[in-house]
DNA sequence: AAACCGTGGCA
DNA sequence: TTGCCAAGGTT
């Protein structure tokens, strides 16, 4: 990690009273502090996975997950052993499946350089893939009470508002770094840190703040100024793209289902899906889907009846799903564009991970297969 | 170094 | 309905 030495010296961090706030920090955390499964021990591999589930995710979508987890790897040699298919399984519905691929890469690395051990070196931690800066700190000062700083999105929150910081946080990095550094209780790192992550959580939320009950409203540049709802200060983002999908749900005269298992890198790595692809200007759904279907798969199928419409939203561009009943004609399928194709049953199929968006298109077919009515098209939101 | 990478909840 | 944001890291 490179300091960016110019803008600290050029954007000068405010007098700050820095034992006071870490003693109010120190006895809000005390009485507020929250109870999380992974407080409870401090075996490095549970708060491991936990800052791993952590990154872009909140508590309570996290805390079934990290259980489910833990009863099928309990321990760091039984995650390295694992088959990636079931790792990818414990984790579909949670996002980021590259965290999943990584922590199971990392567990493999830890035994082979490691001895099995998670190491206590910064250097060794963030050699490990899946773990940054921010995630290192987080682990080291937890299981080990390491006085290693963090800056996740509630640490960023919490210390723009304590100076009022005047640009968006991702401009100033170099400055935020510095000051959780700054203010890190070298006496009780864990503490510190945690209790930092819970202020931002609890109190000083992104909407509607809790400033009366903030241990830290006197010093708050932000509070004082009456501007917390101000700050952090956000990008302008560009609208999402919508991309429209046609979707096949391929049929054999064996009642088995066609999907393919996605290539490793970039969206959905390694998740099985019903194959498919963009409509192109002009072009009808059945046609879109036929003519994907000969270029990923090598098969010319029969585009039959709609099953279902499926929305979905992506961090970058939202989808519309057309996904129709195929019939296969003939050709052996291929993995072209793919990593591996199989044909399933609709009893079967629940073993594979699929992302969000295809397991609508799942419980569609269950229904369908149950002789259910078609509804008229679900949206995801009211699932 | 900007772009990419999921999903759920909320207003 | 849409946009925003969340215990960030990788390329």
């Amino acid at each position: 990690m490179k300091e960016n030495a110019r803008s600290i010296e050029t954007v000068a961090l405010p007098e700050l009273p820095v034992t006071q706030l870490r003693r109010d920090l120190r006895q809000w955390y005390a009485e507020s502090g929250r109870r999380l499964p992974w407080r409870e021990r401090d075996d490095p591999y549970l708060i491991w996975v936990s800052e791993i589930m952590l990154q872009q995710t909140q508590v309570k979508t996290v805390i079934p997950y990290y259980q489910n987890w833990l009863s099928r790897f309990p321990d760091l040699a039984t995650l390295a052993k694992a088959d990636l298919q079931d790792v990818l399984k414990a984790w579909q519905g949670l996002g980021y499946y590259a965290r999943a691929r990584n922590l199971h890469k990392a567990a493999g690395a830890v035994v082979r350089q490691h001895g099995g051990i998670f190491p206590q070196q910064l250097d060794d931690v963030l050699a490990l893939p899946g773990i940054g800066r921010s995630t290192a700190g987080g682990i080291l000062s937890a299981a080990f009470n390491q006085p290693v700083s963090i800056l996740d999105g509630n640490v960023k929150r919490v210390l723009s508002r304590l100076i009022a910081l005047s640009v968006p946080p991702a401009k100033a990095l170099p400055q935020l770094w510095q000051l959780s550094d700054t203010l890190l209780d070298r006496e009780n790192p864990r503490d510190f840190n945690q209790a930092l992550m819970d202020l931002g959580a609890t109190l000083c939320t992104p909407k509607n703040p809790g400033c009366l009950l903030c241990p830290w409203r006197t010093s708050c540049k932000a509070y004082n100024l009456e501007k917390q709802s101000e700050i952090p200060m956000r990008e302008t983002r560009f609208p999402l793209p919508h991309k429209h999908i046609g979707v096949a749900v391929i049929w054999n005269d064996r009642q088995q289902l066609l999907i393919d298992r996605r290539l490793d890198s970039g969206l959905l790595g390694g998740l099985w899906e019903f194959p498919g692809g963009k409509i192109e200007p002009g072009e009808t759904i059945e046609a879109c889907i036929a003519r994907e279907i000969q270029e990923e798969l090598g098969i010319e199928v029969e585009v039959g009846e709609r099953l279902i419409t499926v929305e979905h939203a992506y961090t970058h561009f939202r989808v519309t799903l057309n996904v129709h009943h195929c019939r296969h004609l003939h050709g052996e399928p291929q993995a072209i564009e793919c990593q591996e194709v199989r044909w399933v049953t609709l009893e079967e199929i629940d073993r594979f991970p699929f992302p969000k968006a295809n397991t609508l298109i799942i419980e569609a077919l269950r229904e369908f297969a149950n002789g259910e009515p078609t509804s008229a098209p679900i949206r995801n939101e009211l699932r």
